[in-house]
DNA sequence: GCCGTTTTCGGCCCGACTGTTTTCAGTCG
């Protein structure tokens, strides 16, 4: 039982009670805690077989800790099941809907019977809602709004999609009469693998020009709210952005808590409290009196800390290490010396040997391995070993019209089911870099997927396992893995895990790459480019290195080629 | 239901926006 499934059943029980009217700080309670369960890294089924105590964990206490156990012992929680008596699930998918929440959606299931939005639907179009005492015919207008608008639960937007589309935002909003600043605060600027909506925070003369202009934007497709300082959209694409105009004079307090995260910024306002403070998104504020806001740092030293960087802003260690001066020195895309993990026309790239090597002299890199994918992988024409001989005389000449830049011979091969690799030894000696990469059994137990990987890693002539995990965000599921175990045979072995760049993929996630630091394995940022463009993927890597805490010194790619040879040897 | 350097009770973030009502409740972030 993973974490996030626990998360869902408290998450399920809280929309539950609200609906039934419990008491609000209850259900905020089992909120906090199934967030909490999304964020820690360790699977709490560990932390009970290993006999320690839940209620260590923030927001779980005495009885949420009696409760996890009981859904890691039975699979289902009682309380949840009684209360799927009393009130009908189906309420749930109400509450999704734009502009309905517990209160409405109890007064429409006790007077109309109302359970799901087609009967919700009907009453509407049939003018029953307007009737309802609390209720009028915008209401109405909106719950059929909403109905049409209606998200699949959980909808995010990878990161990579989000960011066009709020870098035309940006611009366009930079023309707006009056703008002063404009900037995209919330996950997107914690540079966060998806976001659910895009919060974008702006100065102006005339805030309320910048609002009517804002929701004129050529990609809105619906306009939820639009008041004097604040307004939500919708754009034609479904994703949501949320616009507010701060005073100059509050920017960094409104920056730092629109930039979250929710239990990051919670957490900093405790530390103010402590501190006699009371923090919020207008300043710092001692008595009645404004002592900061101006900026985010002026809000950090209010609380004796560092500026921390947005991208660890998860309370996952990041204010104990910055109060400890401890904060690590992130690495940028410019220490990038570069890319260990591509393709091209001799597999399934689109382009050139070549193309490749002069995209990457183009980017300053100092190096690259071409790593195109070994035979065996059936989906793709893969090299075979005449093909790879082929290759590799093809990067010498190269290597002599581009030196001083190097090529390294490399290969993505096929870990098999039994975790050797699906190339001849013979070719195998020849690589510079032959990464280790699973494309199929992705069902293996997690017994079995450990024993695999950690073979292939124990091959002499693998130095690095690419996509260790093989998920697809939103599409397939990681493999299930001892990771405590792979990083522990990636140290021994002195090999390296890679950080797949691709946009869907970002595979370590944050939360891996972060424990996988803490034991003191060694990283790739590689992009996987299947055309030279993507070679531009590089800082979805840097982002997801940023956010799982790496400096420079923990990627082997930002090593000198001398280094780096060396390392491989 | 959680939590504690005003501790075992009594707080728990709170302001903007909208719609319905006429001073406020519900929703949202």
């Amino acid at each position: 039982m993973q974490n996030r499934e626990i998360a869902a059943i408290f998450n399920e029980l809280a929309d539950l009670l609200e609906i039934k009217g419990e008491n609000p700080f209850k259900v905020r309670a089992y909120r906090n805690a199934a967030r909490t369960l999304e964020s820690i890294g360790k699977p709490v089924e560990e932390m009970v077989a290993e006999g320690k105590d839940l209620s260590i964990l923030p927001g779980i206490g005495k009885d949420l800790a009696e409760k996890i156990k009981e859904i890691l012992r039975t699979g289902k929680l009682q309380k949840l099941d009684n209360l799927k008596k009393e009130i009908p699930e189906a309420l749930r998918a109400l509450l999704s809907i734009e502009g309905l929440g517990p209160k409405r959606v109890k007064v429409l299931y006790e007077t109309l019977h109302i359970s799901d939005p087609d009967a919700l639907k009907e009453a509407a179009l049939h003018h029953e809602i307007s009737k309802l005492p609390g209720f009028g015919p915008k209401t109405e207008e909106k719950i059929l709004k909403g109905i049409r608008l209606l998200k699949q639960e959980g909808v995010r937007f990878l990161f990579a999609e989000a960011e066009p589309i709020v870098e035309e935002l940006i611009a366009y909003l930079q023309k707006a009469p009056g703008i002063l600043t404009i900037e995209a605060a919330g996950s997107f600027r914690r540079k966060k693998e998806t976001v659910g909506d895009v919060d974008m925070l702006c100065t102006a003369k005339e805030p309320p020009k910048v609002i009517d202009y804002f929701t004129k934007f050529s990609q809105v497709l619906e306009v939820i709210s639009a008041g004097t300082t604040r307004s939500t959209v919708v754009l034609k694409n479904s994703l949501q952005i949320d616009l507010r105009v701060v005073e100059k004079e509050s920017y960094g307090a409104a920056l730092h808590y629109f930039t979250g995260s929710k239990t990051h910024v919670i957490a900093i306002r405790q530390i103010a409290i402590d501190l006699g403070l009371k923090i919020n998104e207008y300043g710092v504020y001692q008595k009645e009196q404004k002592v900061a806001g101006l900026t985010e740092k002026d809000v950090y030293e209010s609380v004796h800390l560092p500026v921390i960087p947005p991208e660890l802003r998860e309370n996952r260690g990041e204010i104990e290490a910055a109060a400890k001066n401890r904060l690590p020195n992130l690495i940028t895309l410019e220490d990038i010396r570069g890319d260990l993990h591509m393709h091209t026309t001799y597999s399934d790239g689109m382009d050139t040997l070549e193309t490749m090597v002069k995209t990457a002299i183009a980017k300053n890199y100092t190096y690259i391995a071409v790593t195109d994918h070994s035979a065996t992988l059936a989906v793709v024409k893969g090299l075979d070993a005449q093909k790879a001989l082929k290759q590799f005389e093809e990067i010498e000449k190269l290597r002599e019209r581009y030196a001083p830049f190097h090529i390294f011979k490399g290969m993505e091969v096929d870990i098999l089911e039994d975790g050797s690799p699906g190339m001849e030894d013979d070719i195998l000696k020849q690589l510079d870099i032959a990464l280790g990469a699973i494309h199929s059994k992705f069902k293996l137990t997690r017994k079995a997927q450990t024993k695999r990987l950690i073979k292939a890693i124990q091959n002499p002539y693998i130095k690095g396992i690419a996509h260790p995990t093989g998920r697809l965000i939103g599409k397939r599921a990681p493999l299930e893995l001892d990771f405590k175990e792979i990083c522990k045979a990636i140290k021994e072995e002195g090999k390296f895990l890679e950080i797949n760049a691709q946009p869907e993929r970002l595979d370590l996630n944050d939360v891996l790459i972060k424990e996988a630091r803490e034991k003191g394995v060694k990283f790739s940022i590689a992009t996987d480019a299947h055309a030279s463009g993507q070679l531009s993927y590089m800082r979805y890597g840097i982002n997801q290195a940023r956010r799982g805490w790496l400096e420079k010194e923990d990627v082997v790619n930002t090593k000198s080629l001398e280094t780096l040879v060396k390392f491989l040897k």
